[in-house]
DNA sequence: CTAGGGTTAG
């Protein structure tokens, strides 16, 4: 029989329909591939282009269906663009980056067409890889191609910035966009908030209110949200709960771990745990949200609790869980826990300790007393590829605060000697040294400082009132209200102290015995409790406090202190964040 | 027929 007309279509073809009849799954698929071989269809172009597709479409597999598809790729005679830009794309969406980029550069060899696809997902697998060279390479091409005007392709520009932290960079391309969507909008508040910068991020947010032409939704929350809870901001925190619920947004894992945080951040631990129990499932950030929301406000015993818990029936801890507990332990004086938790990380987590899991150790140790313990670790941690200084400023710190000068000043010299070039350890070690009154020793340090050409950064707190920021500087006084200030300050502390709250009751509570402790921590909340509310009288003023919580020798005292200023609905700000963390660059007693 | 943005620590 003479065929008569043009030749059926392919799409009625029996092996045409199995394809779509298999749908986006793998397996399924590569039987459908794999009659196509033994009927000799296997070069088929239009058969193959709809295999690809569909392998394409069964999304991220742990990076099989990406090989697959490079695989049916090399078998597509003369695969075009399209091809190219799906497969860039799900090759990124497995996460493999790198075999993106080289799909791209191939791409660019077999001189094909790129289109604003190419670039959306080329950029995005450079931001994936946090490869700023390469990501400006791309960008270069794009620019060559002419398709820097495309919305997608500038905000995946904006995130590949923001990502590798080229703010300025980020910023110019937002700037330079006539039309933003919604996702312009929440890659550029990311961007800040990803980089410290939260108080950017609210910024850039309110700017984004007056676009008429976006609604924020549950992507802007959980950045917003995270910028509330660096900032201490909890009003506009509760703000964006409430925008949460009045919009429904879905509260997905991202959402709830934002929220957990940010009421924890702001003071609100059991308003914290109010939605970590409302959750189904909280994954593991919403976990180390909440436990570290208990560790920074000196519940290190719920802290712990709560890890146990995810220990038993929650989700795998990962490092920054361990951080979390660790600093828990540290604050609380839980040296028994802490040290039973480094442990299990290893044995039963198969983790190995990071530089933060050290230095929350050697501060755990230190504060609570164990100073010989504490050197002897760091002596037999800081080894390379490990350089410990973080861990030398932390033991400087637990020296000061049991005024071992004298071995303040050995591991000051020692930090000095790491780091040669930051200007914060000679003011570190000027410091302990007049402290153990060796005033020679203060000149030589400070004399070495200014000859090596360094200058002393300040440190600086930051308070907002009425929405003007009022900015203390360390060792100056400039502020108009200074006196009045910093007497309140001066009050409080005397007043915490009276009801027997200092650096030096905590100590002493790390001494007493295990089954002890529980009683003497909760016996200390009590005092605090009524420390606080004194405060509350003299909060009156609504005077708005930020502490560096980093660098200060009392991290416990200065959050207990911001939670309850927070509670009272007082924004704190912490623009600490928005400096270098050099070490020791700025010692405590800047507000007591 | 394909594309861009999100959470946890110190």
């Amino acid at each position: 029989m003479e065929p008569t007309g043009p030749p059926p279509p392919v799409e009625h073809s029996p092996i045409y329909q199995s394809l779509v009849g298999a749908g986006p799954r793998l397996r399924p698929l590569r039987q459908v591939h794999a009659r196509m071989v033994v009927s000799g269809l296997h070069r088929s172009r239009s058969l193959l282009t709809k295999l690809l597709t569909l392998v394409i479409k069964t999304g991220p597999s742990g990076g099989a269906a990406a090989a697959y598809a490079g695989l049916l790729l090399h078998s597509v005679p003369n695969p075009d663009g399209f091809l190219f830009n799906s497969l860039i794309r799900v090759s990124s969406r497995s996460g493999d980056p790198l075999a993106a980029l080289r799909l791209y550069r191939h791409m660019r060899q077999a001189t094909l067409a790129r289109c604003n696809y190419t670039f959306t997902s080329a950029v995005k697998a450079c931001a994936d890889l946090a490869a700023l060279p390469t990501g400006r390479e791309i960008h270069c091409h794009l620019l060559l191609d002419g398709l820097a005007g495309d919305v997608y392709v500038q905000t995946a520009l904006v995130a590949l910035y923001g990502k590798c932290g080229d703010l300025p960079a980020a910023r110019a391309v937002f700037d330079g966009m006539p039309r933003r969507s919604l996702v312009t909008w929440n890659a550029m508040i990311a961007a800040y908030e990803q980089n410290g910068l939260a108080g950017e991020a609210v910024v850039v947010f309110r700017a984004m209110q007056a676009d008429a032409a976006v609604e924020p939704d549950g992507a802007t929350m959980v950045s917003l949200l995270a910028a509330c809870a660096h900032l201490g901001d909890l009003r506009l925190g509760q703000w964006a709960s409430s925008y949460i619920a009045t919009k429904h947004l879905p509260v997905g894992a991202a959402l709830a771990g934002a929220l957990v945080s940010m009421y924890a951040r702001c003071g609100c631990v059991d308003e914290a745990r109010e939605v970590f129990d409302g959750l189904r499932r909280p994954n593991v950030v919403a976990w180390t949200a909440m436990i570290s929301g208990y560790g920074m406000h000196g519940r290190g015993a719920e802290a712990v609790a709560l890890f146990r818990m995810m220990s038993r029936r929650g989700p795998r801890p990962n490092t920054v869980t361990f951080v979390a507990v660790l600093a828990a332990c540290a604050h609380a004086g839980l040296v028994v826990d802490g040290r039973e938790a480094f442990e299990s990380m290893q044995r039963d987590y198969g983790l190995l300790p990071r530089e933060e899991h050290l230095v929350c150790m050697v501060d755990m140790l230190g504060r609570a007393g164990h100073l010989e313990e504490a050197f002897r670790f760091v002596r037999t941690a800081a080894a390379p590829p490990v350089a410990g200084a973080a861990m030398w400023t932390a033991l400087v710190g637990a020296c000061k605060l049991h005024r071992r000068f004298e071995l303040g000043v050995e591991a000051a010299e020692r930090l000095v000697a790491m780091e040669s070039e930051n200007a914060g350890n000679y003011v570190l070690l000027s410091n302990l040294c007049a402290m153990a009154g060796r005033t020679e020793a203060v000149e030589a340090a400070r004399g070495e400082m200014a000859r090596r050409g360094l200058r002393k950064v300040a440190g600086y707190s930051a308070v907002e009132v009425g929405g003007t920021a009022h900015v203390f500087r360390m060792g100056e006084r400039r502020h108009p209200q200074a006196a009045e200030i910093y007497r309140f300050l001066e009050e409080l502390e005397g007043r915490m102290r009276e009801v027997g709250y200092s650096p030096e009751t905590a100590t002493v509570m790390h001494e007493v015995e295990e089954e002890e402790r529980e009683i003497a921590l909760r016996h200390h909340s009590e005092k605090l409790a009524v420390a606080f509310g004194i405060m509350s009288t003299a909060g009156g003023t609504a005077v708005r406090v930020v502490k560096n919580l980093r660098i200060c020798g009392d991290c416990h005292a200065a959050v207990k202190l911001m939670s309850a200023v927070a509670r009272r609905e007082i924004i704190v700000r912490d623009k600490h964040r928005f400096h270098h963390f050099q070490g020791g660059s700025c010692s405590c007693g800047d507000f007591w």
